[in-house]
DNA sequence: GTCTATAAATAGATAGAC
DNA sequence: GTCTATCTATTTATAGAC
């Protein structure tokens, strides 16, 4: 979001296409969005879509943008801040969770972006994700110079990170499914356990104890 | 694959179907393949798509009945045989990483299928996912009576398993992208490197050492 | 088994009134 | 800013000849 509009007119329905947009790029991915149906969940016609945005892509483009501009800015934060790089690399973990989940969109769209190579990213987006790993980067670096981390290569670590973050997040429809067909053993594990989980595995193993 | 077709007759059209199917499928996914492109791709004509199998919905289930149908057959002989606990689970991770290796459409269409809360999953696909959790949950409940495995949920544990193989196999074009990006930092991670690191996390995990 | 049409439905995008 | 109506292209699916 951020950017664009001067003077929210009145009906917010700018607002409205691209959180019905949203969902229905979580839900359906790109080929399977529907114009029609998002115009309906935004409680608009089609052409109000149009009138906000140039197109299905372009509708798109400011979805993804808005979720790693809002990561972006919040792990450079992270980065230059004056914490241990232990604190950094917890407090990024936790910016990444916290903006996936506040987004419900995000987890799914992730997921298949990877799926599909990052076939819809643009430039800007792109360069967004470029800053996301600079600032995990230094970071890591920070540990090197501390001697606390091991000198692990920058995508592996963001792997470790976002695989199952994002999994765990995107995944509770499969999992409630699942649990539905086997009966019981629904553990309902809390987006807390989870990050923590996440953040003791990624020290562990920068730390080199697994 | 498996069952149908009764007199392989010459021609395997059948199995050029399948797998353009699953190609078309992995980096378009459901609503996004093209029964047409399908058609091209396996050099044949679409009249021969529907010769073979009802739909489009069917020609993705048999893919899906494919894939998890194999990883069912091999993780249950992995339960049923007489290993140690351990050496079940790393045999176990072994084999859903060899199965999804076999297939490089399996990685990419599992990942969307999380994203869309597995809404294409038919019936005896589930069936097979049921008793891939049931074999996981029989190792984890061995190792339980042995007293070398915490009580962990399966849920948890599968996840912790597909979640980082599935995104790395899933990942290769994404990788090289951001990598390109980065220029330098390319690990280049070996398959094994990461199945050998998946099965020390998931032990870490069980064994209550992280 | 394999092919060439073609039917029938759907979806992205726009014109133009209010 | 918002709407209805419509154009055009794409797409699943099938009929029917060979």
């Amino acid at each position: 979001m951020a950017a664009r509009r001067r003077r929210a007119p009145a009906g917010e329905s700018r607002d409205r296409v691209f959180a019905a947009a949203a969902a229905e790029f979580a839900s359906r991915g790109f080929a399977g969005a529907n114009m029609d149906r998002i115009a309906r969940a935004a409680r608009l016609n089609k052409a109000m879509i149009y009138y906000h945005f140039a197109g299905k892509t372009a509708l798109y483009h400011a979805i993804l943008n808005d979720m790693f501009g809002a990561v972006r800015t919040a792990v450079t934060a992270v980065a230059a801040s004056d914490r241990s790089p232990e604190d950094k690399i917890r407090a990024y973990i936790d910016a990444i969770a916290a903006e996936g989940e506040a987004r419900p969109h995000f987890p799914p769209i992730w997921l298949r972006e990877i799926a599909e190579g990052g076939e819809h990213v643009d430039a800007e987006t792109l360069g967004y994700i470029r800053d996301v790993l600079a600032a995990l980067g230094a970071i890591i670096a920070e540990g090197n110079r501390a001697g606390c981390f091991r000198p692990l290569p920058t995508l592996i670590v963001q792997g470790g990170i976002i695989a199952p973050l994002m999994f765990f997040f995107a995944s509770s429809r499969v999992r409630a499914r699942i649990a539905r067909l086997t009966d019981a053993d629904v553990p309902a594990v809390s987006r807390e356990a989870v990050v923590a989980h996440v953040q003791r595995l990624t020290l562990a193993q920068l730390e080199g104890r697994v």
